[in-house]
Order: structure tokens, then C-alpha cells, then sequence
DNA sequence: CTGGGGAGGGGGCCC
DNA sequence: AGGGCCCCCTCCCCA
């Protein structure tokens, strides 16, 4: 498949020198399409394999994606069972568009809405990409863009930070080269995983592209960390998991400890820091080293760019043992270089390799660690910081230097104009002359560890790769053929993700009455002030599809349902989990989980999720995720009222509203207090009223969670009415549910009375035992009277609570009569309703 | 604080 | 499957 090749340090691509990797011709275009077909057919044959009813496929689809553990998955599993495709920000300018129109790159404007850079602290640089938003599981960025180079057109001083290796048949193909952020996208910027458990990316190839799926739900705000999909992995003979990386990397560290000690003992001759990496002769060593990491020669090794088996990863196929990271290691080259004895000193892990190995000039695949500025996460040091061994403490328990610093990232971490060369690693295949390549793309910016046991502020420089022909590729290369099935992805407004609405519908935003901000062009014509023109003209009626095709939106669509439009025979898996219920199907969202009947309903609500708003009001340029929404949004511009109240003529722009308002004509007031009397039309109204209830109550059952205002309450309810503590004389049993939801309701009751006046005139009046036993008779005597009762459940008339049992017992009961001189505030909190009123209860109980 | 209205969002049902 | 319509709920503003 492809890597993070990482092997030189220049600054750009621009040479056309060939690097010492290979001088091979490069691949044609109808390998890659071998390419996409393989992997096409190893999709097929992957996921779904034989045929299945359509059902069963959804069904066994869905559990793949929600509860299939991702890390077993092949690249073609990736492919046909991601659900959701988040697209780059289409760039603003035109193909030509790069720095120099704005300040930014485009490798910045391409990132997704969905997501946010992260930069350092106190600069512009880019550090890492977070989520904005809550991403689904198996949704899939990129595909990853960048220069292309093949084997003969790396240029000789080719930064390698962020190449990465195309495959095709096994077969290096070519380089995607994401270090110009002029002509890469956003996924440059994606850190590495340190482990398993903060991976939330994997990285797959897909045809000739590579792409990163979510390998779990992404919360908002959490940063992307990408590792090598399983395939990836095992392709490159890179470990599955950053933690089994980190165990190459400390052994490869052990193994380079015992070379530079070997090294050290038979040659004098260290080359500087800075030339060293890239001295072009070699150490001896080195060779051998190749040779045994490689499990080939390296000599033949170095003749060969990756698209030939030599020197290629594939070829490494036959010696599964080799290290996966030996490249990362160059300590050779850096005899003075100190590496941490704890470190070094760390327990290999289970993937070793023979210790006599060397890793000579071999680099690193890892990525460096550049945009790793979480706490958990971020880079250690700077180049001029402390020493590496300081900088690397354990957090990562194994993996003692992998864990990044608790010190803020600092500007200086990233040196402008110098790719993060104090954490490019070595390159993991051997470069001719034994330079010592950089490492680059994601892997690069993955070990801040390795490069800072590297020679300290030692630029890892190209190795020498002078001398061969100059291969320019013309533009960078997206070979088309592989993603084809891109050519379906529509504009979705704002979403990242948005749901697998058919492909008309994810033709673009509906956009009827004002350009999408993100539109641009001739549809983006004024607006009319509202109510200038008649409404019939301007009134929403049908999204259209006039941005059909401008996939400058489109940030999502349903890939399974795209592959499906694209004819991919034999694909019948929804992208909807479906679920039985009652007998009936559902249909689930993936996010939410949310069962809806019909699909077109959750297709509307997937939009909830995704942002995506494709109606817009012309007007106001607000969107909307239904049209109804916008018909309705745009009585508000029009000033339209077409519901009228039939009693008193009043009009009201919508029904809801005009429910509402008819309410205060019936006296329904649906929405009761729990701890008093007071009734309300609107809900909000109830919430803003419940507040008065929440102060403070500094009477609190050591037993249960009650508290109370008045202490009288409290010994009242500890009388035999928490359920918590040991029923007192005479309280009620508990031990059925009948009986808790007699206590339940005697606990209400006494909530009631404790935030009535009763509660606060009879604690002024007296108290004491003597009060409270009278009021637990009241309230015992309401509970059985309420028993008895039950089948008279809708008796007509006023039926006593506990409260006003309370209350009477004082004679404070807020009768007709109204002569008790403890009045209740409002009328009793339990009053005979009309039989077509319904109470809407509250749900929660509060403070 | 209460009460009324405006506006928007989500979802169900039917065509 | 998609669109249309409707309802319910919620939030906000203001008197």
C-alpha cells in the first residue's frame, strides 16, 4: 500500500533531482486502475462476500460499522461500509489559487467545516485538526492530496515528512507528497495515534488514494489521531497500533544504542550533526544493518525505488520479523548522540527483532509529532530546549519517550521554513550512499521521542540522491479512475457528514432565496428586501437543484449509497441500520440512534446531525433543514399571519402559536407545578416558575437526596417517608411498589406543603413533635383515603392532598370558606380538571 | 415574576 | 423515495 515515507529534509519538492530511491520508470495509469480494481475486488470480496437479501445486508452492514471493531477491518471493508464521506472545503480561488492570494494555504482551506486546526498557542502554525463537531463512526475524509511523485521524479532533496506511498499491486506506485501546503490538503496536518485508544483515524488506501475513516465516534473537539488501517499496517510491516510502534521504536532504540556503541569502537570518523544525515558515504555499518533489517541486501536496496519489489516495503514481505521502524533510527550517524538509558533500557516489546540489527541510516515511517500540542499529546520541547531525555517523560508507561511534555508547545517548536526536522525520522528504507533520509508525512510528526534521541538540533538531510535523471510529474496526480465514485459527492451545505440522501438531494443546498455563503457566483444575487416583491414570487416553494454539481459544499454523502449509484454490482447494504419494532421496520440513525418509520424521515433528521441546511431564505440567507421550515420562516419576512383565533380574531403565523394562544380562551393551563398550585399555559413558563422553588433548603435527609425548607417538613418526612431510611412507627410499608408510590406520593405532598406558606407559618407557629405527628396523621390518613379512592380516580370533586390535609389539620386548609388564617397561596395543588384537559405532568422531579 | 406572542426545530403521517 | 403538511415542543422576547 503506501507510507508515510520520510526521508529527506529539503524544504520542497521543487528539485527534479531523483532521490537515491529509486530510478525506476514510473507506474502508468492503467496500473493504478489494476490498482483500484484489485482493491475493488478484494472489497467485494472482503465485506460482503456472497449474496445476501438486501436486509440482511443492511442489517449486518450496520452492526459492521457500529460494532465491528474497525482495527480488523480491510482498506475495502473501509471503503464499502463507511457510511459517510466528509469532502475538503472546495478552495476558494481557482486552480491556480495558492499563498499568495491569501495567507492562507491551501492545505488550511481545505479543511472540512466539520473541523478545526489546531494551532500553537501563540502563533498561526498548525498543530493538529480537531473535530468541531460530533463526527459518526466510519466516516471517511480525504482523499489525501498533494504533490505526486513517482520514483524517478522525487526530486533529490525532497522533504519526506509527508510522502506517502501509493500502492498498486503490491507495488510502489507513487509518492502523494503533502509537504507543500500550497498544493496539499488538510490531512497533512493530522497527527499520528501514540495508541490504540486514541485513535480515532485510520488511515486506508482506496484505489490509488488515501483516505482516513473514523474509526470510532469523534466527539466535538477532540483531535484527529490517524493510524494505519490494518491492511496499511501489515503492508508496510508497521505495527497495528501506535503502542506496538512505540515497542519497535524503543527496541529499534535499544539496537542503536549497541550499534553506536559498536560504531563508536571502530570508527572515529562521526560526521557532524548536520552532515551527518545525509553523508553520502555511508558508514559500513549501515550496510549491514540494511541488510539485516531489510533481510536484503542493502546495496540492492538502494538501486530501487519502492514501485520495484527490491527495495520496496512489499519486498520486505519475506521477512515479516524486519523491524518496523528501523529507519527511525540513526544514532550511527550521530555517535555523541545520547540516548536515554531508562529508555534504551525499556523492555522490548512482543514485536522484536534480532538485537544485532543496526538500524544504520534507515528513517522512520513516523510521523513526526508537529501538530502535537494537546496536554496529552503535544510535542516535546523545542529545538532548543532541553535535552530530549528530559523531554520525553513516561507518561506513556511503556513507552517512556513517547509521552509527550507537559510543557506548552512553544513557536520555536516549529521552526518556519525547517519541516519539524528535529522529529523527522529516518526514512525506513535504505537510501543510497547510506543518507539518512527525513521522515515525513503523518509518521514524522508522530515521534517527538525519536528525533529528540536523535543528535540534538541535527537537520535530517537528503541523502544523497544526486546524479539522477530529473522526473517531473506535471501536476499532481489524482488518478481519476479510483475516485470515480467521488464524482457523486454533492455540496451539502455545512455538514461534514451529511446523511445518504439520494444524489439529488444532496445536489447542493436548496437554495431558492439567497445564495449559500459558501456559493459563489451568479446565484448569489441579492436578495429582494423582504416584502418587496408579492410572496407568491418569492415564497419557498421546492428546493431546486440549481447547485447541482458545484461540489463546493459538499462535504458528505453517503458513500455506501454512492458506490450503490455507481452500479457497484452486488452492493445492497443500506447505509440506514434497520431495526424491527413491534413488527415494523425502522430505520435507526447512526449518530443518535434515533428509530424513525420511514427513511425519508430520518434522512431529514440525519440533517440535524450533519448541520446540513439546504433551504435558504433568500432573504435573511438562514437556512433551514426542511422547507417547511422555510415556508414557515418566511411569513416572517412577509409578515403573513394565516391562522386566525376564532374568538377573538386574532392572527397568528402559525398553528402552534395559535394553540398556544387559544389556551388562555379555554383556561387550559396543561403545564402544573409539582410543588404548588400554579398552573401555566406555556412550558417555559412553568421552567422559569420552578426556579422560585429551587432556593436554598438547608434541611437535608441524611437518608435520601430530599431536602427542605422547613425542618418540620424534614421530620416529617423522616417520619416513615424516606424510602432510604428505616420506616419509623407508623409509616407506611415499603416493601411493595404499591407502597413506594404511596411514600412517593406522601414525599410530593410533604414537598408541596414544605414550600407552602402553611410550612413556613406553622414552623413560625409552633412545632415541634407535636405538629409533625399531626401532620404524618394528616398525611397517613390522605394516603389511605387516596387507597381507597383509586377506583374513584376521576372523582369530580376536590379530593384532599397531604397539603391541604397539612394544612387542615391547622385549619389552614385554603377552603371556599377561606377563613383559616394560613392561606394557601394559590388553589389546592390537586383541583377537579375539565375531563378534556390534559395535565401534562412534569417529567422530572426538581429541587 | 407572570403571561403572551413570535419564531424556529424536530418529527410523524400522508400523498 | 421524496415532498408536503401538520403538530408538538422549545426558546426567546417583551409587556
Amino acid at each position: 500500500m503506501c507510507g508515510w515515507d520520510q526521508s529527506y529534509t529539503a524544504t520542497s519538492h521543487s528539485s527534479a533531482m531523483l532521490t537515491s530511491e529509486g530510478a525506476h520508470t514510473m507506474e502508468q495509469d492503467d496500473t493504478r486502475q489494476e490498482a483500484k480494481m484489485a482493491s475493488t475486488a478484494t472489497a467485494a470480496s472482503g465485506s460482503d462476500g456472497a449474496e445476501t437479501t438486501q436486509a440482511d445486508s443492511d442489517v449486518d452492514m450496520e452492526l459492521d460499522v457500529e460494532e465491528a471493531d474497525m482495527s480488523r477491518w480491510t482498506e475495502a471493508e473501509f471503503e464499502d461500509k463507511c457510511t459517510y464521506i466528509v469532502k475538503d472545503t472546495a478552495r476558494e480561488a481557482g486552480p491556480d489559487y495558492d499563498a499568495v492570494t491569501t495567507s492562507t494555504t491551501r492545505a488550511e482551506m481545505s479543511l472540512p467545516r466539520n473541523l478545526t486546526f489546531k494551532h500553537l498557542a501563540d502563533g498561526k502554525e498548525v498543530v493538529g485538526v480537531c473535530s468541531r463537531e460530533y463526527i459518526p463512526k466510519g466516516t471517511r475524509f480525504g482523499p489525501l492530496v498533494g504533490e505526486i511523485y513517482t520514483a524517478d521524479s522525487v526530486p533529490k532533496d525532497a522533504n519526506r515528512k509527508y510522502f506517502w506511498r501509493i500502492y498498486a499491486n503490491d507495488e510502489f506506485h507513487h509518492f502523494v507528497d503533502g509537504l507543500d501546503e500550497t498544493r496539499s490538503n488538510w490531512m497533512r496536518y493530522v497527527n499520528p495515534a501514540h495508541s490504540a485508544a486514541e485513535q480515532n483515524l485510520a488511515a486506508c488506501q482506496n484505489g490509488m488514494e488515501i483516505y482516513f475513516y473514523t474509526v470510532k465516534p469523534v466527539p466535538a473537539g477532540a483531535e484527529l489521531l490517524v493510524w494505519y488501517c490494518h491492511d496499511f499496517a501489515r503492508r508496510l510491516h508497521y505495527p497495528p497500533s501506535g503502542e506496538l510502534m512505540m515497542q519497535k521504536l524503543k527496541q529499534s532504540l535499544l539496537e542503536v544504542k549497541q550499534q553506536q556503541v559498536n560504531s563508536e569502537e571502530r570508527s572515529a570518523g562521526a560526521s557532524s550533526p548536520s552532515s551527518v544525515a545525509v553523508t553520502p558515504n555511508p558508514p559500513k555499518r549501515e550496510h549491514s544493518v540494511l541488510s539485516i533489517l531489510r533481510g536484503t541486501p542493502s546495496s540492492s536496496s538502494t538501486k530501487r525505488e519502492p514501485s520495484r519489489p527490491l527495495p520496496t516495503r512489499p519486498r520486505c514481505a519475506d521477512s515479516p520479523e524486519r523491524p518496523l521502524y528501523p529507519r527511525a533510527l540513526y544514532p550511527a550517524l550521530r555517535p555523541h548522540h545520547h540516548i536515554p538509558d531508562d529508555f534504551l533500557g525499556h523492555k522490548p516489546g512482543q514485536i522484536g527483532y534480532p538485537a544485532t540489527r543496526s538500524p544504520g541510516n534507515q528513517s522512520s515511517a513516523t510521523p513526526s509529532p508537529s501538530a502535537r500540542s494537546s496536554p496529552e499529546s503535544s510535542p516535546q520541547g523545542s529545538p532548543s530546549g532541553p535535552s530530549p531525555v528530559s523531554f520525553y517523560p513516561t507518561r506513556l508507561g511503556s513507552y517512556p519517550g513517547y509521552s509527550p511534555p507537559s510543557a506548552p508547545l512553544s513557536s520555536s517548536f516549529y521552526p518556519p521554513g525547517a519541516p519539524y526536522p528535529r522529529y523527522l525520522l529516518p526514512h525506513h528504507y535504505p537510501l543510497p550512499g547510506g543518507g539518512v533520509p527525513a521522515v515525513g508525512g503523518i509518521f514524522p510528526r508522530m515521534y517527538p521521542l525519536y528525533s529528540s534521541l536523535l543528535p540534538h538540533h541535527v537537520p535530517l538531510l537528503p541523502s544523497d540522491t544526486a546524479g539522477r535523471p530529473p522526473y517531473l510529474m506535471p501536476e499532481p496526480v489524482h488518478p481519476s479512475s479510483i475516485s470515480s465514485h467521488r464524482d457523486f459527492l454533492l455540496p451539502g451545505p455545512t455538514s461534514a457528514f451529511s446523511a445518504a440522501t439520494s444524489l439529488k438531494d444532496k445536489a447542493g443546498p436548496h437554495h431558492l432565496y439567497a445564495g449559500h455563503p459558501h456559493h459563489h457566483g451568479p446565484s448569489h444575487a441579492p436578495s429582494p428586501t423582504a416584502g418587496t416583491a408579492p410572496p407568491n414570487e418569492r415564497m419557498p416553494t421546492k428546493p431546486t437543484s440549481a447547485l447541482l454539481g458545484d461540489s463546493s459544499d459538499e462535504e458528505a454523502i453517503n458513500l455506501t449509497k454512492v458506490k450503490r449509484g455507481i452500479g457497484s454490482a452486488g452492493y445492497k447494504a443500506l447505509p440506514y441500520p434497520l431495526k424491527k419494532q413491534n413488527g415494523k421496520i425502522k430505520y435507526e440513525c447512526n449518530v443518535c440512534s434515533k428509530t424513525f418509520g420511514q427513511l425519508s424521515n430520518l434522512k431529514v433528521h440525519l440533517r440535524v446531525h450533519s448541520g446540513e441546511r439546504p433551504f435558504k431564505c433568500q432573504t435573511c440567507n438562514k437556512g433551514f433543514t426542511q422547507l417547511a421550515h422555510l415556508q414557515k420562516h418566511f411569513l416572517v419576512h412577509t409578515g403573513e399571519k394565516p391562522h386566525e383565533c376564532q374568538v377573538c380574531h386574532k392572527r397568528f403565523s402559525s398553528t402552534s402559536n395559535l394553540k398556544t394562544h387559544l389556551r388562555l380562551h379555554s383556561g387550559e393551563k396543561p403545564y402544573h407545578c409539582k410543588l404548588c398550585p400554579a398552573k401555566f399555559t406555556q412550558f417555559v413558563h412553568l421552567k422559569l416558575h420552578k426556579r422560585l422553588h429551587s432556593r436554598e433548603r438547608p434541611h437535608k435527609c441524611s437518608h435520601c437526596h430530599r431536602h427542605y425548607i422547613h425542618l418540620c417538613s424534614l421530620r416529617l418526612h423522616l417520619k416513615g417517608y424516606c424510602t432510604a431510611a428505616n420506616p419509623g412507627p407508623g409509616g407506611p410499608a415499603v416493601s411493595s411498589q404499591a407502597a413506594l408510590d404511596e411514600v412517593q406520593r406522601a414525599n410530593e405532598e410533604i414537598e408541596r406543603f414544605d414550600v407552602s406558606e402553611h410550612a413556613e407559618r406553622l414552623e413560625q407557629l409552633q412545632g415541634g413533635m407535636e405538629v409533625e405527628a399531626i401532620l404524618e396523621k394528616q398525611v397517613l390518613g390522605m394516603l389511605w383515603r387516596e387507597s381507597d379512592l383509586k377506583s374513584s380516580h376521576f372523582h369530580p370533586h376536590h379530593k384532599s392532598s397531604p397539603a391541604e390535609l397539612l394544612s387542615s389539620a391547622y385549619g389552614a386548609y385554603d377552603s371556599p370558606s377561606e377563613t383559616s388564617v394560613i392561606k394557601m397561596r394559590r388553589s389546592s395543588p390537586i383541583v377537579p380538571l375539565p375531563a378534556h384537559v390534559t395535565i401534562k405532568q412534569e417529567s422530572e422531579d426538581h429541587a
